[in-house]
RNA sequence: GCCCCGUUAGUGUAGCGGCCCAACACGCCACCCUUUCAAGGUGGAGAUCACGAGUUCGAAUCUCGUACGGGGUACCA
């Protein structure tokens, strides 16, 4: 069959707003951006609400936060328009009605006045007969005045697509290759339920194809009703678009994706401390790899490796670990100040009362002090905490060797007045700071790491802090003196 | 039940008939570096390429069958 590949390349991603969009649906949404960009060609947003009662009230709102928040912005949708609008399905019904209006006039389809119960009991009827449950054709051959009578007295009536009864319908999959599907094992599927929305099949195809659609990347779920698409583009005269379907992402224990795999909404990830292009770079393993094997992706390195070939076709399971150390490197690979930007928002958060502790000056300091030591934006607040406020260390952490409580406190007391000693003397840079520690270890005859040990408690109230010398310089000697003060006072 | 898709270390992938008793990355372990923690470096454990037949001089790679997993079979998408 034809497609439309030697036109523009025009993409779209389709969620139906039933709920936070999850990890799946934007990496499909990824894979489309991607191959859109890729190809100079456009990625349209498109929302499928055709089934009013799954809705959930805010769900589109969510979508799009969460595409813009990976940086996975769309030429044409909802609220920025487009020329091919409405894009949302709802206000498209004109268009559907149209088309069904056209099928059933070529015969090609027809009403049925079965009620959902009636549909239940032909079922299990079937069931118990042995048979496959599905549609029996009740109203296939039915007169269609009668039907219409039907409709008059105000019979529920769905439109079911004629399916041919025998043949197949054959077409390839760009990434998959060819299949063959049995038109015998299709039922005449409901195209217009009885509130006269659509169902996917319907709309995704008068859509597709009215919003010239080139190709359609969509999960793996969809291959089985790929004939039915075709079906109806053949009995609507379209031309149908290029398949690509891609392989279902799932949890450790091989089931679907949900909440006890860790967050699955997208909008979880975006408060949880992820960077969006990690994510995103972690998504794009998933059922892809690049030709050069590389892991390390940036937006614009998957815009220019994207292909289909990459793409894998068994399922993918998803590790929060390698996307926790993905989302390390790509904190490492940020700016100073990109990143002091990112923590001073979030510490203003953090530390609602007292924003003027959040000062950039201190933090440019800090920052590079930090930045190889954390996995997650979230871990940052809490290992530079002792910067801005005081944490008393646990009697426990002070301690120092084999040394007892006596010759600590005494220890410490001498490091008190090494420290007023190089105050006065203004030598307050992080080398002073180690000279002076260095040689009080020495001469104590202690292992280093005994010795800053202690004096790290003290001051940052954890045994795993920044490097030590640099930090009491950013924290200055005189709080750390008065830090000091106070261990002794407890000993 | 029927239809469809899949199956390479715990995980993601590379491999596309000889270079593969299989490579890279995460994770795990050890060592090095080192003031702690990281980061970095080096090395290691971990896969009879789901199983069984066949084609071939030669198969992880091609064909068929089996098993297992998943998807579909909705007036859900």
């Amino acid at each position: 069959m034809n497609n439309k590949s030697s036109e523009e390349i025009r993409v779209r991603f389709a969620p139906s707003p039933t709920g936070d969009p999850h990890l799946g649906a934007m990496r499909t949404a990824l894979f489309n951006w991607a191959f859109a960009k890729k190809n100079g060609g456009k990625f349209i947003l498109r929302i499928e609400d055709t089934d009013k009662k799954r809705q959930v009230e805010g769900s589109v709102e969510n979508i799009i936060e969460g595409l813009n928040w990976l940086g996975l912005n769309y030429d044409e949708g909802p609220e920025i328009g487009g020329d091919y609008g409405p894009y949302i399905q709802s206000q498209r019904k004109k268009l559907y009605i149209n088309a069904v209006n056209n099928l059933l006039d070529d015969g090609n389809a027809y009403m049925c006045d079965l009620s959902t119960n009636e549909l239940e009991k032909m079922k299990e009827e079937q069931k118990l007969q042995g048979k496959p449950p599905g549609y029996n054709g009740y109203s296939r051959n039915r007169p269609r005045k009668e039907l219409e009578k039907s409709k008059k007295n105000g019979l529920p009536i769905v439109v079911r697509l004629k399916v041919p009864l025998s043949g197949n319908i054959e077409f390839a999959d760009l990434r998959r290759g060819p299949m063959k599907f049995d038109l015998s094992k299709i039922d005449d599927f409901v195209i217009l339920k009885a509130d006269e929305m659509p169902t996917y099949h319907l709309a995704s195809v008068v859509d597709d194809s009215s919003m010239n659609i080139s190709h359609v990347l969509r999960g793996e779920e969809w291959i089985s009703s790929t004939p039915k698409h075709l079906l109806l583009y053949k009995f609507l005269g379209l031309e149908p678009p290029s398949f690509v379907h891609l392989p279902l992402i799932f949890g450790k224990d091989k089931a679907k994706l949900s909440k006890r795999h860790g967050a699955n909404s997208i909008i979880e990830y975006k408060e949880s401390g992820l960077l969006p292009e990690a994510l995103v770079n972690y998504i794009s393993l998933l059922g892809w790899s690049p030709r050069n094997n590389k892991e390390v992706l940036k937006y614009r390195d998957i815009i220019e490796l994207f292909d289909f070939k990459g793409l894998s076709v068994s399922p993918s399971i998803f590790d929060p670990e390698k996307l926790n150390w993905l989302n390390g490197v790509h904190i490492r690979s940020l700016d100073d100040k990109t990143l002091i930007q990112i923590t001073s928002e979030k510490l203003s958060e953090e530390l609602k009362d007292s924003t003027d502790l959040v000062d950039k000056n201190k933090l440019s300091e800090i920052i590079p002090l930090i930045k190889e030591r954390v996995k997650s934006i979230d871990e940052i607040y809490p290992s530079i905490k002792f910067f801005f406020v005081y944490i008393k260390p646990e009697d426990s952490i002070i301690k120092c060797g084999p040394l007892n409580k006596n010759e600590i406190k005494n220890n410490l007391k001498e490091l008190v007045d090494n420290f007023s000693t190089l105050l006065e003397k203004n030598k307050t840079n992080h080398k002073d700071i180690e000279i002076l520690l260095r040689s009080n270890c020495e001469k104590l005859d202690l292992k280093l790491r005994d010795y800053l040990g202690l004096v790290r408690n003290c001051i940052t109230g954890s045994e795993i802090s920044p490097p030590l010398f640099e930090s009491i310089e950013i924290l200055g000697l005189e709080e750390s003196i008065s830090r000091i003060q106070d261990c002794i006072n407890i000993l």
